[in-house]
DNA sequence: GATTAAATCTAGTACACACTAGAAAAGTCA
DNA sequence: TGACTTTTCTAGTGTGTACTAGATTTAATC
């Protein structure tokens, strides 16, 4: 029973990290059983299938993400800006899916190469992990912390938009850390690219 | 002659088309060949290889993305605000690479699950294209019309990336717009989606 | 209309892939 | 140690892929 368990995340972990940094198709059975000293056979005793194997890869991946977004909003205080939840939730994601494990990478790496099936299945979870945003934008709005002028939905997909692609030019090992790129993005989202009146007193202050 | 020529460009139609809508892998030779009534093998006398193929119609999309912007930037006036250039330029992205044809939206839709080759092959491209947002972003903040303490690279990035990610959630026959989209960027990298000092005065007047 | 060139097809090869069946090995426990 | 279970391996199958060779058809030219 143990020796079953570690192999089966050895398993695991193998294909999280392939997954995160080749993609889907490039993550081949043989492969992984390659990156654990197996013969791809042996992978079929646990698991049934290839698509089975990462969909379970991509549950815990989206699962991490979630995660660490609640657990990072479960830390402000309770009578906290809106715009402070938004900024916590944006650097908990860039924090999970840039500096990270494998998991939740091999999610925002595989999006949109995976087969027909895997993309229905892990669609609820996605779902579920965009309400979380939908909740941090219409709490700003409604407190009137944010513009109300723009598509809510539109808004939320170009800030999750804008950290998911991150994943595709971040340098792991470069002078911008995880967070460094989650307060960028919250900078240049919530507070805006542009010197303003109200920036420019702050500064000259 | 001509008939070769009428051939070819119906081969890269619909392989911009196929790796647009499926990508890279399930783009096959065979269905393209399929798509437009051939044989899998005749394509091969247009063509030496799959990958020349996809990296001529790659080549294609990102000059007419190039273009697209370039153009819109030319119709601008000579004393434009920066902002005002940034702003064309995003919206020209955005309508180039949503809203518009096949070619510009294959490159976008593949990029991540090409093979190594092809990736090389087009990253001159790709950083031709990335100076264009270079040159934007140093304008603006050199002459103060935009913000000068956050990493202007990464700013880039994240600009290009809310607007390339859009193609996985954008809906070509929904409510909003390519342009739309690209307003919707717009407005939160440069005005951001606080209400701040500024905005609320605008809005009492 | 005959000759040549261009374009496409038929029929295959070779290879990588996911996956299977059954034998062999490794581990477990009396 | 010996019987049993769990795990892994060896050796394959079938399928889909890019691609090739040579015959065959279609179009252009004289």
């Amino acid at each position: 029973m143990k020796k079953s368990d570690r192999t089966r995340q050895d398993i695991l972990d193998a294909t999280a990290s392939s997954l995160a940094t080749v993609g889907y198709t490039a993550t081949t059975v043989k492969s992984i059983a390659e990156t654990i000293g197996m013969q791809d056979a042996s992978i079929y005793y646990h698991f049934s299938s290839k698509d089975e194997l990462v969909g379970e890869v991509l549950d815990i991946g989206t699962a991490r993400a979630v995660t660490a977004v609640d657990q990072a909003l479960a830390e402000l205080h309770d009578d906290h800006d809106p715009r402070e939840a938004l900024r916590v939730a944006i650097i908990a994601h860039a924090e999970a899916v840039l500096g990270g494990g494998d998991y939740p990478r091999a999610n925002v790496r595989t999006f949109g190469q995976l087969p027909p099936d895997l993309t229905h299945r892990h669609r609820q979870g996605h779902r579920n992990y965009g309400q979380i945003w939908t909740r941090l934008i219409d709490d700003g709005v409604e407190s009137g912390a944010l513009r109300d002028d723009l598509n809510r939905s539109v808004a939320r997909l170009i800030i999750i938009g804008a950290l998911c692609w991150a994943i595709e030019w971040f340098d792991a090992g470069g002078e911008v850390s995880a967070a460094d790129v989650g307060e960028h993005v919250f900078q240049m989202v919530v507070n805006g690219l542009s010197v303003d009146q109200l920036q420019q007193n702050a500064v000259s202050v």
